[in-house]
DNA sequence: GTGGTCTAGACCACG
DNA sequence: GTGGTCTAGACCACC
């Protein structure tokens, strides 16, 4: 599992990180119970600051992604993993609604916006990148 | 065509106000060469800071969505609407892959996603809420 | 509403701020709405760093105490308020047991505990300190 | 007597360790004069670092609910035992208030947290768990 | 060694 | 002027 940071992306750093952590716990790549790198290290790694990495882990916590073990350090969640809830749909769609609006608006069919969808899928179901 | 804000959306008001002029020109309640409210008055409207809707316009214009014309004031884009660059699909996939990660790991279906993302494709098309 | 810090106090800086905004709420000193003072001018006032208090901050928002209102700056809930949750309790409860277990231990009796428990709610009910 | 530890509570190995032994106390299962397992064997038992076990031994010692010996181990304190000091009150009520201000904030009624430390007290003293 | 807390100072996004 | 993000460096609590 190697992280990467696009230090010119608009998604902050922080929020990169816990993506691509949840990216590959969705691959398979990482499975409760997993060991992710400690904080210091994995700032060192990626030459950011130990309190963006801190950031990104305490919201993986809180959200349910991962543990923070007061021995085994930091670990992919292994008990009451995050559902679907009311929440997260009502979240969910409403991060689409502007993607998809854009997207037709710039000529974009529902087929070819259905087939995107479905390719991303397919990546992370496969665990290819 | 009414716009409605929500001060603690995790999105930034001028995005909302941007979003909602792409959600209604792909709802086809805006058509290209009619009129937007001024800044002054949308910003009245909405009790907003001037800047704000004016950072929103300048977007939509940048992008190609609306024109400003110092006499006419803002109108929607008649000539040259944006289309789908390579730039915007790089964009979309990268906005859409935290989303679909983040909804499998929830556990929902694929299926369940792009049902989602047609409904939210009707909506749009029909012109309905 | 006047908050103060405890430097030598075994609870960090930002859950002593937590617990006296909490504790304001709880006295009706604070009402669904009113306005708390901005990160960097609460830090000021209180000799303290600027993320201290935002942690504070970000933890009221969290559990759902307070609002971070794009326009208002930071104020009271007024929607949606905290309820006493199943998960509320059992943590209630886990925290109350080593207090009880040690104190029966020294010696006091089920009534004096009581007693010190209804004293702090009145204080805290009729406002006084 | 049994002892068990949770990795992800909020409270550190050692203040848990800590806190059962006081509760086997108040509940009578310890008495004074009863043996307590040595270090080494503790941390054998529960899997943790054997300066955790000292740690809430050292305290226990400090506070007076334990003796250490050379010769005979760690033992229950069998004469001074801590009793309900000035100091002790002022560190009950510091912590009884934040738990007790968030209670009414979430809507809980002066009796429904009363029942609460009457259960904990019922279940201390019947020796239940 | 780990994470938790706090400080100080910087720049940016937002309004 | 607001909060959001990031950096750098410090000390402490825990294990």
């Amino acid at each position: 599992m190697i992280l990467t940071i696009d230090f010119q992306s608009d998604f902050p750093i922080y929020k990169q990180i816990k993506h691509q952590i949840i990216e590959g716990i969705a691959k398979g790549e990482l499975k409760p119970g997993d060991p992710l790198p400690s904080v210091r290290m994995l700032a060192q790694d990626l030459g950011v600051n130990m309190h963006t990495i801190n950031k990104a882990y305490q919201l993986l916590k809180q959200e349910g992604f991962i543990q923070i073990h007061r021995q085994r350090g930091v670990v992919i969640q292994s008990e009451g993993f995050p559902t679907l809830t009311e929440e997260y749909l009502k979240n969910l769609e409403e991060h689409l609604r502007p993607l998809i609006g854009e997207s037709i608006c710039r000529g974009m069919k529902e087929d070819a916006f259905i087939n995107l969808c479905q390719t991303i899928f397919k990546q992370m179901e496969k665990g290819g990148k």
